[in-house]
DNA sequence: TGGGTGACCATAG
DNA sequence: ACTATGGCCACCC
């Protein structure tokens, strides 16, 4: 294994979700599509388990599952602070899901055009 | 070498 | 809406 690559590939993944614009969230899976299905979206879930150590922020409560669910709610300082960032960013969230999930999403392949 | 797990996803029924 | 399955790939026993 080479370490060297997965910290690039921790960087890439961090580098697009900090081009997430406030109020608008994505997927792990368009995360990874974008980067190049090499990798699974499953390595963008093992990004963001690191990404509360760098030292640039990474907003990662905007990355949510395709469902628009928190899922990595628990990777968080408390059990709800992923939602309340959310709902400090205007989006409303119910019983752990992102309501109008479509209307907000923001998918890296379409808007960063590439 | 191999099984279990995971901040996932697409598909099928 | 739900479960089940297979694919994914790195990690940790």
């Amino acid at each position: 294994m080479n370490l060297e690559k997965h910290e690039d590939f921790f960087q890439m993944v961090y580098q697009v979700v900090r081009l997430i614009p406030k109020g608008r969230v994505t997927s792990y899976g368009a995360i990874a599509k974008y980067l190049g299905a090499a990798r699974s979206s499953r390595m963008v879930g093992w990004a963001m388990n690191a990404s509360h150590s760098q030292k640039k922020m990474v907003p990662a409560h905007r990355v949510v599952n395709r469902n628009g669910q928190l899922t990595g709610k628990h990777h968080f300082g408390t059990p709800f602070l992923m939602q309340e960032l959310l709902e400090k960013e205007g989006l409303e969230v119910v019983n752990d899901k992102i309501r109008n999930f479509d209307r907000h999403y923001w998918e890296p392949m379409k808007e960063l055009e590439l």
